[in-house]
RNA sequence: GCUCGUAUAGUGUAGUGGCCCAUCAUGAAGGACUCUCAUUCCUUCGACCCGGGUUCAAAUCCCGGUACGAGCACCA
């Protein structure tokens, strides 16, 4: 019927005889933004990003950080920082590492966090709840060895040390204070259930010994204070309680983490905050980085430095012109799902690129140029505009008057070139030959540089592991360092502190 | 092995029983604009892991299978 006679023949018979069909039909709308928090009333909302203070943020804690901030505004919350850097040996902090965080963290997210806490500044803390604990009994202080409570663990049997009174405890958690024991030689348990059907729930381990001597902590007021420390899962369960945390959202790694803590939380009578999950997340072109991995390769020479623009870290990323608008917009894209995923650097490029082009002044840069003199009348300086969609941000006049240009070897195919936003020429041997200011051909458009208005120059890269070193003739320049500039028909860079340019997005030319 | 979790186009993502022959982005291909292989705009391509069940109705709920991932550290 709409074929033969129209919509509207076919809409005026519905409005007859069935209007309720031509009411509009409420489309889905599609979310934006972050799903909504369980039990969050907004200004009441807390939620912390806890790193390891034992290296620079890397992109994957750009993940907790715009999350857990973006959360912050939604609720009109509050956001904490806490460095969880209770471990000496295994993973130990780095000295440079707590401010660096803290400037990265306000680099991403644009402000600073409500509250910065460190956990090694409240040992004494933890050492009170870890007393009541003990006195209360829902904890023990555990001589076996870790094979010897492995054993326990498997079988679903009880230790020893598991039925020791209070008392004794409290008189072992003093010798363990007092370093009578030595690290391996007694541990602080929590008591759940060795029935349990999780094997990991188990009486599972609260504090631990550390050769503090031996492995100082790096803060130098805290040093080898300490030999007694909490292991994660209490240190940041009692910390969350005390800053009255509400909402965690974390790996799913720490999935089992909740669930001990949801013990420990029951033991003391709290309540455990509302908890969300996201899964792992690979990025292609990126193998498995890991901190200490990075710190190793770092020093033995592989990389230059935590900004190396080969590594993962947000300084990398930074120093590549990675912007923070654009890290944050793919991450919050992504979401929170718990799938895990592996996404292409393109897609974070893409957000970059949405980023950086309206404000990225263009710029010339001539990959292996070969020099030609101009042949023939033309004036003697030419214009061009700093950005084709914005003729406010001005223009850069390119002096011709000595006659000699760089064009891209890789341009030379072609005998018939249209110099952009010149002149039409014909190369022979050295020679560029003018034969039109005006476009009068379908010629192919290359970009080419005045050389009195360029100078010897680098671009710089990364493809795959390795480094992008390509020498060209760059335009000269007024931008100041850190820059993103594009160059045209080669790609976006950045300015760098030496004066040549780091291209933003790897990939093209392997030269 | 035990425990937990997840499965929607190439890659991500929306979707919590009917508005879904499935959203948006990215990607690829083509086109418009442009004196850049940029930006912007348009078009096209392409998916509900498998098998049962519940229901008038299932991507959505249940069960089973499969795949992938994580935890089972005196690391975080």
């Amino acid at each position: 019927m709409a074929s033969e006679q129209g919509l509207d023949a076919v809409r005026s018979v519905l409005e007859n005889e069935a209007p309720h069909l031509l009411e509009k039909r409420e489309t889905k709308a599609r979310r934006e933004g972050l799903p909504d928090l369980n039990n969050a009333t907004k200004g009441k909302v807390v939620l912390r990003f806890a790193p390891n203070p034992n290296g620079p943020l890397s992109f994957g804690h750009a993940r907790g950080l715009v999350i857990n901030s973006t959360y912050r505004e939604m609720y009109d919350g509050e956001f904490i920082l806490r460095f969880d850097d209770t471990d000496t040996k295994v993973k130990p902090p780095m000295l440079e590492a707590y401010k660096q965080i803290q400037d990265e963290t306000e680099w991403l997210i644009g402000r600073q966090p409500d509250r910065v806490v460190f956990a090694s500044d409240r040992i004494e803390t933890y050492y009170e709840h870890a007393a009541n604990m003990l006195e209360q009994g829902f904890g023990y202080v555990c001589r076996c060895s870790a094979e010897e409570f492995k054993e326990h663990r498997v079988s679903k049997t009880s230790c020893p040390c598991r039925t020791q009174t209070p008392q004794d405890n409290m008189v072992f958690w003093t010798r363990m204070l007092n370093g009578n024991f030595k690290p391996g030689e007694a541990v602080v348990r929590v008591k759940t259930d060795m029935t349990l059907k999780n094997p990991a729930l188990r009486d599972w381990p609260a504090l631990r010994l550390q050769d503090t001597k031996a492995h100082p902590h790096p803060r130098p007021e805290i040093g080898s204070t300490y030999v007694v420390w909490p292991l994660l899962d209490f240190q940041s369960a009692v910390e969350d309680h005390l800053q009255g945390v509400t909402h965690i959202i974390r790996g799913k790694d720490l999935m089992d983490s909740t669930r001990k803590q949801t013990l420990l939380y029951e033991h003391f009578g709290w309540t455990y905050p509302e908890t969300l999950y996201w899964g792992r997340v690979k990025v292609h072109e990126w193998g498995g980085f890991s901190t200490s991995q990075m710190r190793n390769d770092i020093e033995n020479g592989k990389y230059s430095g935590w900004d190396d623009p080969r590594l993962p870290t947000l300084a990398g990323l930074k120093k590549r012109g990675t912007q923070a608008l654009a890290l944050r917009n793919f991450w919050l894209e992504l979401g929170i799902t718990q799938k895990d995923i592996s996404v292409p650097l393109a897609t974070l490029y893409a957000h970059n690129t949405k980023v950086i082009d309206d404000d990225a002044p263009r710029m010339t840069f001539v990959r292996h140029p070969v020099s030609f003199d101009l042949v023939g009348d033309h004036q003697d300086s030419i214009e061009l505009p700093h950005h084709p969609n914005h003729p406010q941000m001005g223009v850069r006049r390119w002096n011709l008057s000595n006659g000699k240009i760089w064009i891209e070897s890789e341009d030379l195919e072609k005998m018939d070139l249209r110099l952009k936003e010149f002149a039409d020429v014909a190369l022979h041997d050295r020679e560029a030959r003018l034969e039109s200011i005006e476009r009068l051909d379908k010629r192919p458009i290359v970009h080419w540089l005045s050389d009195q208005n360029s100078t010897e120059g680098v671009l710089v890269g990364t493809k795959d592991d390795t480094h992008l070193h390509i020498e060209g003739r760059v335009e000269r320049h007024k931008h100041p360092v850190g820059t993103i500039v594009q160059l045209e028909r080669v790609g976006y860079a950045r300015i760098m502190e030496d004066g040549n340019l780091m291209l933003c997005h790897e990939e093209l030319q392997a030269e």
